[in-house]
DNA sequence: TTGCAGGGGTCAA
DNA sequence: TTGACCCCTGCA
């Protein structure tokens, strides 16, 4: 039985779960594994379990990647928040074929990361979680982030497991930095309680990031300690504010110098390139660049690559 | 077993 | 522009 249709999708509720058919263009191990997120976990049967909010989730994909099986969810947590998070309302088949056409470097990266859906997080948490991610790898970062919410988040459970809520604003403001290296960040530690009471005191309020343009919105950002140009623009990204950024790591400067450029180039000069030949849509082509050029180590080893 | 190199953004000098 | 920051992993 049909539960309810929602913005072209049927969404079916079974028991605990819902299955929410006509679902394009997502690969739950492209979109958990594409390095924008790092609090879903990959279970033994290939799915993923997540905590968004204050709800715990499994996903998984079924019927040839045309259904979406949500455990632990209801038709109303569909509406009010997955529809959102997973970025339904969005036709990335569009954004896909768009970039495929500019080079025939895209198109590759576009095939390998063909499932990506670049998520709507919440700001609060994309902010303090690429704070964390700055000289740092990510098992590492989702071990911080794992801890953090161990210790300053609430208790949720999924069957006999228990999950950890991502910590509120003012439960790591109120922390002092002794107790918040317990969460082994090191010397990101500084920069979360500085940035929680930056926010706590209304030194910056976050909301402002959704009224203003994108450089006004990075320099925004960038007066948080341990945010700088890239993690500025992950956070823009991975929050759903902007598009039109082009976070540049050492992975995505890779994969630039050597497929497009040929040669060395600087940061500047990427991001310049980037946000011109990409238009509008710099982010989800970075995306798929990320994943492409990570997953198959390019420039990492050009001589293990035969160049 | 130990020790050292490598990875990786931001900040301050 | 360069070194320090911090912690884990991989390898000798």
């Amino acid at each position: 039985m049909i539960c309810l249709e929602y913005k072209g999708y049927e969404v079916y509720e079974d028991g605990n779960r819902i299955i929410v058919r006509n679902i394009k263009d997502f690969n739950p191990v492209h979109t958990f594994e594409c390095g924008q997120c790092f609090r879903w976990v990959r279970e033994a049967d290939g799915s993923y379990t997540g905590v968004v909010r204050d709800k715990v989730v499994n996903i998984r994909c079924a019927n040839g990647g045309k259904e979406l099986v949500i455990g632990n969810c209801s038709a109303e947590d569909f509406v009010n928040l997955w529809y959102h998070y997973f970025d339904l309302g969005r036709d990335y088949s569009r954004i896909k074929s768009m970039l495929s056409r500019k080079d025939g470097i895209m198109k590759k990266a576009v095939e390998f990361g063909e499932g990506i859906r670049l998520l709507r997080q919440d700001l609060w948490e994309v902010l303090i979680s690429f704070i964390i991610s700055a000289n740092n790898r990510i098992p590492m970062i989702m071990k911080v982030i794992a801890i953090l919410s161990e210790t300053y988040g609430n208790k949720i459970m999924l069957g006999d497991k228990c999950y950890y809520t991502f910590p509120g604003i003012d439960r790591l403001a109120g922390e002092n930095i002794d107790a918040l290296k317990v969460c082994r960040g090191g010397f990101r530690c500084k920069y979360i309680l500085e940035t929680s009471r930056m926010i706590k005191d209304g030194e910056i309020d976050l909301n402002v990031l959704y009224k203003v343009g994108t450089g006004e919105a990075r320099e925004i950002l960038k007066k948080f300690p341990g945010v700088g140009s890239k993690v500025a623009d992950c956070i823009l990204l991975y929050s759903g504010i902007k598009y039109d950024v082009f976070p540049t790591d050492v992975w995505v400067k890779r994969v630039m110098e050597e497929l497009y450029f040929q040669r060395t180039a600087s940061f500047k000069e990427i991001q310049e390139f980037a946000t011109t030949y990409f238009n509008g849509y710099a982010g989800f082509a970075q995306q798929y660049l990320f994943y492409y050029a990570r997953e198959n180590k390019i420039g990492k080893d050009r001589n293990e690559q035969g160049r």
